[in-house]
DNA sequence: GGCCGTTGGGCAAACGTTTGCGCAATGCGG
DNA sequence: CCGCATTGCGCAAACGTTTGCCCAACGGCC
């Protein structure tokens, strides 16, 4: 049989429709009598209200949109937990499309999830913050948070993590280590937050007074790989760096595996500090220095401003800050 | 200005609503000429069907809910990324909920998505298949696949690897190396996926006549933190094993670590296997010698099963096979 | 006893589509 | 020239809710 409908419960109950919508909704117009049995009778007859038909009226739909590069990547994973939970928490759905790290997936992602008239957008680590401008004006009545990036424009929001105070912390923790040449592998070229941890990178050598030399920043892609080249290239320096700062926890891991291979021992020859703090960064060998992000934390901040923007009472942006987590992967260089 | 409707075109194209549904849905019942006409028309005016609209009269939302354990799990996450993909190229979106590994949650989280009306349900690795049971009598009509388990059931579809082949065929490769000790670290207990693997290991272990003590068997929850309690364990024994094979790679990546903090070499010393092959398990030092499976094709064959299903021609399973791959963690035993 | 305020509930419109059916015009064959 | 099939399109119902407004009954007040 065809699942139950109010109009169902309404015939039964020997009441309209308007009323059994009232009752469930626990509007005080309905006598507390009716109204219990009512709610009494859905209960009963396993009703389950059509989400669809509620809200082809209120135009509301109870669902988000997550457009995340690649579930895959351990970040983004962490903060699509932390969007699911609060989301959750609120009665809300969270639909999901993945970017494969592509400007223009990403696009599309968005699109098809406006298509499914999510209620709100939430870009994690976009690729393109500039190809959402028109998203305000152009009559997108979505809000849009972007995470670890942002842009300009009528409901658009931003929460971000402070980027250039934790590379600067990392940088002068090695400082203070005493290391002299600190290296840094650089990500994604278009992405925020990889801009902001060189230039955080940056602030710290110069604070310190360290050689500012660009031969000891590599570029990558924020992958294993990436690590992996990165030492290759550093080792062919007359003066290889001491320490190495990385872009992400995944570079960190690449090059400790590419430093093992090439029999270097870590911290001993070379300390090594990643950023973001991913779950297998404490059972590497040896368990990774990293800069935490609070990733959960993010994903959580992201429901609470879109929410809040859906609620008509708009945070503009958010900032959260990291925190340098202490491990093994780097020590006192050698002599 | 609110968002443009299927009556807005009809009122300026001079026709009815009706027209200008049949004209976008490319209905031969409506001349070409009208059809370009209309066409063009919402092309302008950006005109986008509502879906919520559009569902509540078919029936369908185009929407496929995925209950996962928890996508921060690397297996998880490319399943997923699999089933979004898939999803997408059949034009559905995915909708996500996790479990956090806990059963009540689990069902919990299926609900939610059910309440959302989604057109079809996946989940995968079920803590409770058991409780999906009612799904097909009590009137629920969308279709169910489990992703590595299984529940008999109408309209209960279940997609699966051949744990036991892979199992066996990691246990033959070992012995082939030399080893005749071999250990086995297993998952969760209630998972079918791990009570497969161990089955295999089993047969592994008899067909190849070896020593099959129950001192060889550590139980964990498939984290790396099982890893480090499993080896702690075998190296108390009289006889520890000279290989381990895992349940998966996130317990062999940390047996790994435990095994470098405790000054074994890897192979020499103790040869690891995993299964799964998460993208971390080749940057591991030494890189990792496991069991491939295939997750993303694993989620697409979800897809492919329910939409199978709502297509009216219901695939009951799908059974995927996995390949060892050769890396570096697995050698002969030193003497 | 008339008036008015309150209480409890129903009517019907509205949300934006899809689709079965009806119907006019057109073309064709006989 | 008539009848009939075909073509092209409109009408209106239906999907399951929510919600503004109306209305009846009832009680209290003067």
């Amino acid at each position: 049989m065809p699942p139950v409908s109010i109009i169902d419960l309404a015939r039964i109950a020997q009441v309209s429709p308007s009323t059994v919508s009232r009752a469930l909704q626990d509007n005080p117009r309905i006598s507390p009598e009716r109204r219990a049995e009512i709610q009494a009778l859905a209960e009963r007859l396993g009703y389950r209200p059509s989400q669809v038909a509620r809200s082809l009226v209120t135009g509301r739909t109870h669902t988000l949109g997550v457009v995340a590069s690649d579930v895959t990547d351990p970040f983004v994973a962490e903060v699509l937990k932390g969007v699911e939970a609060a989301a959750r928490e609120a009665g809300y759905g969270v639909l999901i499309a993945m970017s494969n790290r592509n400007p223009a997936e990403e696009i599309e992602a968005a699109e098809i999830l406006l298509d499914h008239q999510v209620d709100g957008l939430i870009v994690i680590s976009s690729r393109a913050p500039e190809r959402y401008a028109r998203f305000g004006d152009e009559g997108e009545r979505v809000p849009l948070v972007l995470l670890n990036n942002e842009q300009p424009g009528p409901n658009i929001y931003s929460v971000r993590m402070d980027n250039e105070a934790g590379a600067r912390e990392a940088v002068t923790y090695l400082h203070a280590l005493g290391h002299r040449r600190i290296g840094f592998v650089a990500g994604p070229e278009g992405g925020r937050s990889s801009r902001e941890r060189l230039s955080g990178y940056r602030q710290g050598i110069r604070a310190c007074g360290l050689d500012a030399s660009d031969e000891l920043i590599r570029h990558g892609a924020g992958l294993p790989e990436d690590g992996h080249a990165a030492l290759d290239a550093f080792l062919r320096l007359a003066q290889p760096p001491t320490a190495v700062l990385c872009y992400n926890d995944l570079t960190a891991l690449g090059l400790l595996a590419a430093a093992a291979r090439a029999g270097l021992r870590v911290p001993g020859d070379l300390s090594v500090v990643g950023y973001d703090n991913i779950p297998l960064s404490a059972f590497a060998v040896p368990p990774l220095t990293t800069v935490e992000q609070p990733k959960a934390a993010m994903g959580r901040a992201a429901i609470e401003v879109c929410l809040a923007a859906l609620g008509g009472e708009p945070i503009s942006e958010r900032i959260l800050s990291g925190q340098l987590v202490l491990r093994e992967s780097a020590g006192q260089p050698a002599r």
